[in-house]
RNA sequence: GCUCACGUAGCUCAGUCGGUAGAGCACUUCCUUGGUAAGGAAGAGGUCACAGGUUCGAUUCCUGUCGUGAGCACCA
């Protein structure tokens, strides 16, 4: 007697094992059609398990949160399917669920190209109409080794050897097709409905650079063609608010072959950075930093001793002249030590706060650049605290309170915050990372946020705490970030005295809130879709005379405005106000004031709102008063 | 850096199965002086990324270089 215990605590009996498919049938025949897998004490399994023991069952149907996960991971192997068929000798090799979809690592003689896509959708339409039912088997590893070798799968066998001798193996097989997998899985391939091929790329075995490179395939599938099509709209979505196509668009910035990586900015987009610095100058200013400024250039002896030339030659640029040889600077953080190197320091000094909008030039790979999210020059609004041990925990809370804060007025409210640990290849003793790593977390802990670790991923002289942003197509770009380095003082002599009169390095605190300037300014151009707040916004009001007799007023409201310290400008074109309203519009100016004659009588101005909405003529004065308002951070 | 794709007017793109190219918008000039998302006409504008090769002839085919895009690797 087996006694299945169901979500709503009701209990049923069964003589015989059941089948998950058995208990849902038992229930409802609505259900059984429904079911595509079960949760048997917690554990997702396929409909046809056995269920051998007293149990708590869950169906899971197109309803579940599960469901989806399951549907694309069939459908993965339904890919995997179409492709053997399709392009016999093709090797499978992984297959997983991703955020919003799911790929697969093939290994072919010849990498798949974005004209073969269609072709194996077909293909894969096809299994789905066949309605191929999946079987599991189980094997254990030396067998599932041998199958996989018999087929000529080497990459599956490699695996498969990865996996400890006594454990057992699941296999998946639907019609001639057989995977290795762990599932669950859909009980046939005519559950899988709505899916599309996206994109190829490629990829390498097993993530390393070092290794052969396969051909991938990504993919999506969702429950219904209708969540299919609302996925598809989205990306297009994304697409538009793309900080490189509005970058053009509202003639921001632009990037030319003569310099990879490397931004020209644009009076409208060097507006917005203009904003951001004062902002950002202003926190440097309000929570104790000095502004600094440090050469671009140093002789590399410097560099070898702060460790930059064995760690990070390749990512420099270098430069000569009457036989020495300079490197641009990649960091602040040599030369902001030199500034602390002048002259004594009293322990009493400490915290000592340093701040640069600091220029550097990192020679990137070729294929890491993107837009202006990642470039090979770029500005760092970069910050060093030297200070004590015991300084550090309030130092980081600090820093974490103002950073949130930074993120917040600026529209940001999903920030991700992760602490990078101690990576295997690292500096200092274990006493010392337990020391900093513990100061992160209690630090982060006392602000009572959430926080993802990601062991092994520090610095290595320290660990880090990173502030995470999504940009418009969900890729997670680092900005902010907090350093702890126990290193870099000793390395470049950096000393304070002590109260016993000691000679003592400091501790170091690398610190950054927008990080890079650039790959802010993106981050915030895709955040708001261009249309910038007013505060941030690169023109905030734009006049339109509506003939040419309206001009010199245009002009007047337009120089009175700039002189209140707004940014302004008159559009005094022979054209109809319509045509500027639209052009203006599209380039998502903040506030249209059109000036007519009536406008002229009364020194005012008709308010048009970016939205569309007419706010009606008002005083000029009265305008200015608004703007004010709205001129503010948040 | 690796794999694949792409590079045509200022922008967005079409095109040439090998015979030196076209649209819309923008731009210039003229007409129009019009009250809330495109008024009209005319004109100008391209070494088809760059360098080689094949060919009677290359923007088109091939190779290389540079750049861009997607992904991978990288991101101290």
């Amino acid at each position: 007697m087996i006694e299945i215990t169901l979500p709503d605590g009701s209990r049923r009996n069964f003589a015989h094992a059941p089948t998950v498919r058995e208990v849902a049938e038992s229930i409802g025949p609505g259900l059984a059609k429904a079911a595509l897998a079960g949760r048997i004490d917690g554990s997702l399994v396929d409909l046809g398990r056995l269920i051998e023991h007293d149990a708590h069952l869950e169906v899971i149907t197109e309803k579940s949160p599960d469901a989806l996960g399951i549907i694309r991971h069939s459908t993965a192997h339904l890919l995997a399917q179409a492709v053997q068929r399709l392009f016999p000798g093709a090797q499978v090799t992984i297959g997983p669920v991703i955020d919003n979809g799911f790929y697969y690592d093939f290994a072919y003689e010849r990498p798949f190209t974005p004209e073969d896509l269609p072709r194996i959708e077909e293909e894969m339409r096809k299994i789905a109409a066949e309605a191929l039912p999946l079987a599991r088997t189980v094997k254990s590893r030396d067998e599932a080794i041998d199958f996989f070798r018999r087929l000529g799968e080497e990459y599956k066998v490699e695996i498969i050897q990865a996996i400890p001798a006594s454990d057992e193996l699941s296999l998946y097989s639907q019609g001639e097709f057989t995977d290795l997998c762990r599932g669950p899985h859909v009980p046939d391939t005519g559950r899988l409905k709505a899916f599309k091929l996206l994109k190829v790329a490629g990829a390498y075995w097993r993530g390393d650079s070092g290794n052969q490179m396969l051909s991938r395939i990504y993919g999506t599938a969702f429950l219904s063609d209708k969540d299919l099509n609302a996925h598809l709209r989205q990306l297009e979505e994304a697409e538009r608010r793309d900080h490189r196509r509005i970058g053009k668009a509202q003639d921001l910035f632009h990037l030319q072959e003569e310099g990879p990586g490397l931004v020209f900015w644009h009076p409208r987009g060097w507006a917005i950075w203009q904003v951001v610095e004062q902002y950002m100058r202003r926190v440097y200013r309000d929570t104790g930093y000095g502004e600094v400024r440090c050469p671009q250039i140093l002789d590399v002896s410097l560099w070898q001793k702060s460790g930059h030339w064995d760690n990070y030659q390749e990512n420099m640029f270098f430069t000569e002249s009457e036989k020495r040889t300079y490197a641009v600077k990649p960091m602040n953080c040599p030369g902001h030590v030199q500034v602390f190197k002048q002259g004594l320091h009293s322990y009493r000094d400490l915290p000592i706060r340093y701040g640069e909008f600091g220029a550097c030039h990192r020679n990137e790979p070729s294929g890491a650049l993107h837009g202006i999210l990642r470039v090979r020059g770029f500005t760092q609004d970069d910050g060093h605290i030297f200070c004590t041990e015991e300084q550090i925990e309030s130092e980081v809370a600090a820093f974490h309170r103002q950073a949130l804060k930074v993120y917040t007025d600026f529209g940001f409210s999903d920030v991700q915050v992760k602490i990078a640990l101690r990576p295997d290849k690292r500096l200092g003793d274990d006493a010392t990372w337990d020391k900093a790593e513990h100061a992160l977390r209690s630090a982060l802990r006392g602000a009572s946020v959430e926080w993802q670790e990601l062991p092994g991923e520090g610095a290595f002289y320290g660990p880090k705490i990173e502030y995470h942003l999504k940009d418009a197509i969900g890729r997670t770009w680092q900005l902010g970030t907090m350093q702890v380095d126990f290193m870099m003082p000793g390395r470049l002599g950096a000393e304070y005295v002590d109260e016993h009169s000691v000679r003592r390095h400091p501790v170091m605190l690398h610190r950054a809130i927008v990080g890079s300037m650039e790959r802010f300014i993106g981050i915030l151009i895709e955040h708001h879709a261009g249309a910038f707040p007013v505060w941030l916004a690169p023109l905030q009001a734009i006049v339109l005379s509506i003939t040419d007799a309206h001009a010199p007023y245009a002009s007047q409201v337009a120089q009175a405005l700039v002189q209140q310290g707004f940014r302004v400008q008159a559009d005094l074109r022979n054209e109809k106000v319509g045509y500027k309203i639209r052009e203006h519009t599209l380039q998502r100016v903040p506030y249209l004031l059109v000036v007519g004659d009536r406008e002229m009588e009364q020194g005012a101005v008709a308010v048009r709102a970016l939205s569309g909405a007419d706010l009606g003529s008002m005083p000029l004065a009265s305008f200015a008063a608004r703007l004010a308002s709205e001129a503010r951070p948040g």
